[in-house]
Formats: structure tokens, C-alpha cells, sequence
DNA sequence: CGTGGCATGTAAACGGTTACATGATTTA
DNA sequence: TAAATCATGTAACCGTTTACATGCCACG
């Protein structure tokens, strides 16, 4: 591949809007605050990203227009850039190798001390609530703002599977929790009967 | 960290049965065939690690029990290498950074030509179909072959979970191509009455 | 005036994939 | 015996994160 992923997400953020120009640490900001839920980038990456861009032409740098103070440099697409993006989005997509770790260490929960597990799914819901408060969040400010911009219906799809995944997982957590508990309780007093109450466990 | 991911997922591999012994090929067949849906190696990080596994204790070579032909060099787990996995386990789970190349196009599906969108979501309807076939197969053979295994309900739960995110990103799929349909019919024909037939599209 | 956040950048390290090389074993 | 597949390994490369360095600006 030409470029890395990194220079696709870049042009796109540019993409936008029409006369958009933005920093790098704006375009940051502005990944993780939208595409948090299924995209991350660090400042490593960003910079000497938007300089490659910068000499390949695929993005241009905005002249300081008024006063002698410039702080941050900002960058908008050239139309280059936009053709080169256009390529990119035909291709057919990538799928991402897979790596859950929280997936990982429940297959092997049974091999961990008792409760492990159990908190590990705890800790998924709430990591997951949070998720899925982030994207409620998101929703009602395009809501309270409605915009023109003709790829809203493609951002709000986006916004969408986001939820059913995260709601998904959500329902998985919640039926998990009950099954789990009983299969730790289980566990942790093989030989008795089921009647010592789970507080009394000696772990 | 001490050890990478890869280290753990080896440990883990070899703690699922009581004597069990694998060598690298059958150890990355084994996480392909079973974790496929949320995990990957490659014998680029497979044979490097069980050679510093080896060398730490972790993992013990096999010896070639009879006859002087050995092809393939089995590995089992340590007592050490018990508790070292046991330690990873009650750690933390990491959050993978979110990179899910399909959200991005489709986030960007209106920068695209017509149709790109509508073809990525297909793909994507055609790939979860495929997965979920997978972990319907899984779930059959260990209804077929019932295991005394302990840890069965772990990689039950595990399972569930994969076929209720696939699941979903499948309803989302099937609402989504109804909804996308209309909306690059839409674009197609800016200004004409909707009246044309889709398969009239000019593009 | 000092502190904390804004903003940009870089070097090193890391985890991981890819491509390649090699030989042994099975099957046709 | 030829082809396919099993099996092991390594070197180079790549994208990414991390840690660090730096200076500016606003605010108390």
C-alpha cells in the first residue's frame, strides 16, 4: 500500500466540509472524539504523517492571514487529495486481525483463580456503559444541531452500528453476570451442597 | 509487559487439558480453528516465543518417546508456566485500539463514489454470514462431542458473546442495505422525480 | 510569576506480518 | 517420482506506541 491508513483518516477528517482546514492536534481531538469507537491515532503517527502528505501534495498548508502570530499549523485537502481518498474508500476493506484480549482471558477463565472472570465481565460492562454513553452523547448533539452536510446519513449508519454492537455486548454482559456467578459459586465449594451463601465464600 | 500476548495465548493454548502437548504448527492451527473470531498469530510470532517460552521454563520440549524419527517438536507447560499465565489473567484486560477499517469507509461512504458504500456493506453482510457459519460449526461439534472439560463454559460464554456481536452486525446490515439503497438513489438522481427505476442509474 | 494545558515534534523500541528458505512426509 | 501439504524457522520491514523534549499561551 501506497500510504498507511493513518494519511486515509487524515484526508477523510479533511474532507469533511468544503473550505475545512484543521491541525494536527485538532484532527486528534476530532478522531477521537468521533471515531473513537472504532478508530485511535497518536501524535507519532499524525505529524510526520500531515508532512508526507504535505510533500506529496495531497493536502496544503494554510498561510498565516492576518498579525505575525501563528501557533498552529493548519492543513486542508488539495484536490489531489480528495481523488487520492476516493481510490482508497472503492478498494474493498480491510479486516482487522483480530485481537480481543477480554475474549482471550474468558475462554481461559477457567484456569484463572475463582472470580477472575467475573470481574473481568463487570469490568466490560462498565467500560461498555461508558461506550455506549459516549455514543448517546454523540447522537443527540447531531440531533441538537441538525446539519446539511449530505454524508450525515453515512455518519449517523456509522453511529448506529456502533450502538447495536456495544448494545449487543451489553445484553451478552448482562445474562453473562447471572450465569457466571452460579458457575464461580459452583466452583468455589465443589464438595457441599449449594446452600452456603455466596458471601461465605472462603476465597 | 514481561512477555508479549503471543506468550499467554501459547500458555493458554497448552493449560486446556490436563497433559496436553503441541508443537507450533498445531498450536497456530488450534487458535485459527478456535479463537479465529477474536484472535490471530502468525509462525513469525509462534516459533520465536515458544523458543523463549522453552528457555524460561515456561514450556518443556517433548522428548521422542520411541523410534529415532520426530518430525514435529511437541512443547507442554510448566508448573511456572501454570502461574505465569494464572498472574496474566487476573490482569487487567487491555482495550484493543479500536481500528475497524469498514466504520472508516462507511464514515466517509459520502466522499465515495455511488455504489462504494452500498458494496462495502454487502461485503461486510458476506463475511459476518461466513463467521457466523463458523461458530455455528463450533457450537454444533462441541454439542457432538460433549466434554468432561471444567473450562467448557468459559469457552461457551466465549462463543456466545462472538455469535451475539455478529449477530447484531448482521440485523444492523440488513436494516442498513434497505436504508442505503434509497439514500444512493437518491444521490444518483438529485433532480429528477424519484420515479426512475434503479436500474436506469446512468452510473 | 508560575503552573497547567495547548501544540508540535522526534527517536527508540516494540509487536507483528510478510516473504522467503528449507526439508520432511504423504498422496497420487 | 512428482506434487501437495506438513512443519519449522528467520530476516527484513512496517506501522504504531511510548517517552521524551520543547516552547507557547492563558489563567490564577
Amino acid at each position: 500500500m501506497q500510504h498507511s491508513r493513518t494519511a486515509y483518516v487524515i484526508l477523510g477528517m479533511l474532507s469533511l466540509s468544503p473550505g475545512l482546514t484543521a491541525s494536527g492536534y485538532e484532527i486528534h481531538k476530532a478522531i477521537e472524539d468521533n471515531f473513537g469507537s472504532f478508530w485511535g491515532e497518536s501524535y507519532g503517527q499524525i505529524y510526520p504523517t500531515l508532512k508526507r502528505l504535505l510533500s506529496e501534495g495531497l493536502i496544503e498548508a494554510k498561510k498565516p492571514d492576518s498579525g505575525p502570530r501563528r501557533k498552529r499549523q493548519e492543513y486542508s485537502l488539495t484536490e489531489s487529495g480528495r481523488v487520492c481518498l476516493r481510490e482508497w474508500l472503492a478498494l474493498p476493506f480491510q479486516n482487522d486481525p483480530p485481537r480481543n484480549e477480554f475474549m482471550l482471558k474468558l475462554f481461559f477463565g477457567g484456569e484463572a483463580a475463582p472470580g477472575v472472570a467475573l470481574a473481568h465481565v463487570r469490568e466490560l460492562q462498565r467500560r461498555n456503559q461508558h461506550m455506549m454513553a459516549t455514543l448517546e452523547g454523540i447522537e443527540q448533539a447531531s440531533r441538537r444541531y441538525p446539519t446539511e452536510n449530505p454524508n450525515k446519513p453515512y455518519w449517523m449508519l456509522t453511529l448506529s452500528l456502533g450502538m447495536a454492537l456495544t448494545r449487543a455486548a451489553l445484553e451478552w454482559g448482562e445474562s453473562t453476570l447471572a450465569q457466571l456467578s452460579a458457575i464461580e459459586a459452583a466452583e468455589a465449594q465443589p464438595r457441599q451442597a449449594a446452600d452456603t451463601p455466596p458471601e461465605a465464600n472462603p476465597a
